[in-house]
RNA sequence: GGCGCCAUAGCCAAGUGGUAAGGCAGGGGCCUGCAAAGCCCUUAUCCCCAGUUCAAAUCUGGGUGGCGCCUCCA
């Protein structure tokens, strides 16, 4: 993340899709080295700092502070490492030497440019034919480079005042796509096992990494690339420029992360997916089709039956179904389609109930399926006793066929915020 | 101009050669004092055309429509 604003849903699709695939390695029983890296001096950081007036340093405190509380709302776990730009520039530096010393790299009046022609393989990421490319596209073109295509490792200070380091090339700051280069090659080696990143990056930014890492070490740079696609806005990427943009943080006022991450995961990762509220809202639907099936069988564990059920087999073919569509490229949507198939399965086979043990092996199937995908039963409450006394008192007038007082109490609860179920064992209270 | 992606039911979405997972929404039923939850039944021939094949949503070619990247946007 570039820590200069909240991240919005587009950007929380990495972050929860490669937070998935760490926790799959893991419950498959690899050891995970997960690198994430903060852009915490950039362009865009430099401007919103100004105009805040505070420092680049103060502005990435603030924006790492409130990502990780996004995060942790969205249930993705830390990184093993999350490694800061600032806290790294004698690593870029050197890496920034070693290319200059190989022949890769020119300095241009304080600026420091990767030199394209040097590296062959330029192009080989993205499929570019560098001869056909729209150059200036978008940015203007430096005329003093030596070609159009080279692009800045380190780039010269341009005010007094501006945020600088000081370099072999004078006062400065790194360029954008170096960082990553350094701080991934330090905290995962020469060759990264995978490396991901949104399929808008591919070209230029991982095209660069590609250029710079293999230029400097010649090994290969990466082993996997995984790209995520975007998140559309009516079918429109969504982008803070474009300012069609939702915050995770507006976004979690009204939904709860479990479900926002169901919503991430019930499409392959690669594929573009739209976001609306009615959609988080089908998310929401089926989040509770998953709670209710874990509320059910905790209260069959705590009011159990001598009814016979074959737990063993559907739990099994359930993991046998999720492993298979988790190894075929991360296929979480399919993984997520068998986890229903066995809610139903389940459903079915405890509808009259079962026993505590076997409800008990249900549930924890089921859990350990969650957990890999980071669907967690959000923070429970315990109900207070007054609640559980009013439903009592209920129970009492059902018990005399008091029909009007029952559902006086059951409306009384509504409104305190509680839902009761009946069921032939007992009553089922839940908040709303 | 170059490179690439997508098109499956009302909505979302898996499936990439053997006759369409799953979720949401809707309709009917069972259960329930009434509900809720749950269960059962019910809703598609996969954008169009042509081809390959015993067999195609799945491969090939051609269309149509939509989206993205082409120097710091996940």
């Amino acid at each position: 993340p570039t820590v200069y604003n909240y991240f919005h849903i587009g950007n929380a699709r990495p972050f929860i899709i490669f937070e998935t695939l760490r926790r799959y390695l893991e419950y498959r029983g690899y050891k995970v080295n997960f690198v994430q890296n903060f852009t915490d001096v950039d362009d865009k950081m430099i401007r919103v700092a100004k105009e805040e007036g505070i420092t680049v340093g103060e502005l990435g405190e603030r924006f790492i502070d409130e990502y990780f509380k996004d995060a942790n709302a969205l249930h993705i776990r830390p990184a093993t490492v999350h490694p800061k730009a600032t806290e790294h520039i004698g690593d870029i530096i050197a890496l920034v030497k070693r290319l200059i010393d190989g022949g890769h790299a020119y300095e241009l009046n304080g600026d420091v440019y990767f030199d394209t022609q040097s590296f062959p393989d330029y192009g080989k990421l993205s499929g570019q034919d560098l001869s056909e490319l729209n150059l200036g596209a978008r940015i203007d073109v430096n005329e003093s480079k030596k070609n159009p295509m080279d692009f800045a490792l380190w780039k010269a200070q341009k005010n007094d005042d501006e945020i600088a380091w000081d370099s072999p090339w004078g006062k400065g700051r790194p360029g954008w796509h170096i960082e990553c280069s350094a701080m991934s090659m330090k905290y995962l080696g020469d060759t990264l096992d995978i490396h991901g990143g949104g399929q808008d990056l591919k070209f230029p930014h991982h095209e660069n990494e590609v250029a710079q890492s293999e230029a400097a070490t010649g090994k290969p740079f990466a082993n996997y690339w995984m790209h995520n696609g975007y998140i559309n806005i009516d079918n429109k990427k969504m982008s803070k420029s474009a300012g069609n943009f939702f915050t995770v943080r507006d976004i979690l006022k009204e939904f709860r992360g479990s479900a926002v991450r169901l919503f991430m995961l019930s499409a392959h990762y690669a594929n573009p997916i739209n976001f609306s509220a009615e959609l988080l809202a089908q998310a929401e639907s089926a989040y509770d089709r998953i709670l209710n099936c874990r509320e059910n069988l905790q209260f069959i564990i705590a009011n159990p039956k001598d009814v016979a059920t074959n737990v063993q087999a559907a739990a099994s073919a359930v993991m046998e179904k999720f492993n298979t569509a988790m190894d075929d490229d991360l296929n979480t949507a399919d993984a997520i389609g068998g986890i229903f198939e066995y809610i139903k399965e389940i459903n079915t086979m405890f509808e009259h109930g079962g026993r505590a043990e076997d409800a008990k092996a249900a549930l924890d199937a089921l859990d350990t399926l969650l957990d890999v995908l980071g669907i967690e039963q959000e923070a429970e409450q315990a109900i207070p006793r007054e609640i559980v006394e009013m439903a009592e008192k209920r129970q009492t007038a059902r018990a005399e066929k008091n029909w009007a007082e029952a559902d006086r109490l059951r409306d009384e609860l509504n409104a305190l915020g509680y839902e009761l179920k009946d069921t032939p064992d007992g009553v089922k209270i839940n908040r709303i």
